[in-house]
DNA sequence: AATATAGGTTTAATCGTTTAAACAAAAAAT
DNA sequence: ATTTTTTGTTTAAACGATTAAACCTATATT
């Protein structure tokens, strides 16, 4: 049934040439190589006819180039950094290149596993949304001299190209937006870790908190671990709240923390924005859904897929390249989780 | 500063032997081949030293085999595909193989370049989340006897390997849950699609309201365009509860009417399950945040997604593998949002 | 007429592996 | 002391493509 793939081998002796005039042709070399016209026609025919495709491998073999990137993503089951998927397999494919991608479910065993397949499939250069403590990978890569650009999240101690949002600007602006809606007591909920991008958000909260001369209650900011999120979210929000100080109003720093504390406020039978004003990072459907739409930082996601796919692929082309840096703004959408107070 | 990789050769070089003991110490064949004992530990030891990584571009061409799978999603921005491409690539990768994604976005003619890209990248197999229309994408990987499992969707008219839930009995299960509780006048939102799996959606509602005697309304059942599916569902809405029969309850086919829908309900002021039960689809962490939190068919993610890879890599293995078809359960998850009528 | 140039095609090396087959030397069997 | 067997190693072809270089032949230039 399935006849065997076809090679220039079989055009060529088809067409009773060399291969090399098979590949020339094949490859629109066909002036530079002064090919007959008439054999080059013949030669396109029979390619065509037999339906004949280059085989990838062999092709890379030999020129050394794969034309295949690796996207390594902290978390593939979340919406955000799925949609970005998406974005970087469409355009680098538009580009030429292919990309294998691999989830490290924010694991950073699993991520070196990942990058050692990667490298052993000859990927020419990697995007990745790392994962906390990764920053071996990270000097590995620029030891080797292998490309690649960090997304969404970057190491401040660490040159490298990257793009992400200014996460201290977009976490500043939702505080302020708060207190400028009346909001006092402003809480946050974060992850514990090294990411930078965290820590530039928990930075932002409280630059925004001190600019407004409101004076920061230690309670008030909460970083709660990954593995514990549903449990540490629940006593965050009941600390926060048992406070001789309490929030009136909560920024969520990821969608993922918004998500499980939502659900918790619910069970407490708290009203947003009546009780508890809110503010999240990231964007999904779920925000909708809630009774009282959210306010949230919107992150340009195609825009951070497509730069960081640009700034590879500018890489790959020019090893000479120099450092790529690009920061994105988030936009905050105004909603009803964060009216102001004197309207309530 | 990048040293240049380091090949079999250079093993050799160090080792003062041939290329060939080499592959076979490193490939564990010393056994078969009767290498010196001495040598072995020498070549092993180098290749340690000198961080040996096999270029398994040169492996997969002189053997025929890539260990690479393909994996053709209908639309990776879907939580629930996203979710199953994290699975299908972390099981494949146990499994020794690597997975290409690609997410067609519900358009067969984006499905087709994906199709070809990783055909020329020497896919072994696919696993595919087929779209619409995409009949003859499947015919052609039939013909040509390129092995491939279908996962989630299928097409009733070709015989093909496939995993899928039972649609027609998990929305039958829907519609009885509904009836069972007191609701009468039961609607279905579902996608205008000849995809076999949104028909048996629509069948196991219809079979739900015959086997329980309740007369169907043709009001009640709407099929809606994807890519018109904001309005449409609206429309829909408008439509059902307009009706001299209006509904009481709805079943949404799919997690993205259900998103649409829920909003345009909370934008007409109607409170579920009071006014509306409502029964969905898939899953997301946006039906736990509604304030009545919904009822919905689980779909078991991770086994779908490892028996997929499972079934292939069978296939892989043993070429004369027969028809390989699954069907699995979905799991109707009872909450708020179908409460019994006599309990509001 | 001898030589240079252009046009058209093939040869052969190469990329990094694998592996059947050939080869050589030592040990065992005659 | 031969022959056979075993053990250990190398050779070389193959996978499918690319491409510099070599090689013809015919025409143009001197």
């Amino acid at each position: 049934m399935s006849k065997k793939k076809i090679s220039l081998k079989d055009i060529a002796q088809q067409a009773g040439v060399s291969t090399a005039l098979v590949s020339y042709v094949l490859n629109g070399k066909e002036k530079e190589s002064r090919v007959g016209h008439e054999i080059a026609l013949k030669i396109k025919k029979i390619a065509k006819e037999l339906n004949y495709q280059p085989n990838h491998l062999a092709k890379s073999l030999r020129s050394g180039k794969t034309y295949t990137i690796g996207l390594i993503i902290a978390d593939l089951s979340n919406p955000f950094f799925a949609n970005i998927a998406r974005i970087v397999e469409d355009e680098a494919r538009h580009n030429g290149y292919t990309v294998i991608i691999g989830s490290s479910d924010e694991n950073a065993e699993k991520s070196w596993d990942l990058l050692n397949v990667l490298l052993n499939r000859q990927v020419e250069g990697f995007i990745i949304v790392s994962s906390e403590n990764a920053e071996n990978q990270i000097y590995y890569l620029k030891e080797k001299n292998i490309p690649f650009v960090l997304l969404d999240r970057h190491f401040s101690e660490i040159q490298t190209d990257f793009v992400t949002i200014n996460n201290f600007k977009a976490s500043y602006d939702a505080g302020i937006h708060l207190l400028q809606r009346g909001y006092r007591n402003i809480g946050m909920i974060a992850y514990k870790s090294q990411l930078f991008h965290m820590k530039e958000r928990i930075r932002g909260y409280l630059y925004a908190l001190k600019d407004s001369n409101v004076h920061f209650h230690k309670n008030w900011l909460k970083e709660v671990r990954f593995n514990y999120i549903e449990k540490e979210v629940k006593a965050a929000i009941d600390s926060m709240l048992a406070s001789d100080l309490p929030v009136d109003a909560i920024i969520f720093a990821t969608y993922g923390l918004a998500i499980n504390g939502l659900k918790y406020i619910n069970e407490l039978h708290l009203k947003v924005p009546t009780d508890l004003g809110i503010v999240s990072f990231g964007q999904a459907e779920g925000f909708d859904l809630y009774y009282c739409p959210i306010t949230y930082l919107k992150q340009p996601i195609e825009d951070l897929g497509k730069t960081a796919v640009e700034l590879l692929v500018k890489k790959l082309k020019n090893p000479e390249q120099g450092m790529q840096q690009v920061l994105m703004e988030a936009k905050l959408i105004v909603r009803e989780s964060s009216k102001a107070k004197h309207e309530l």
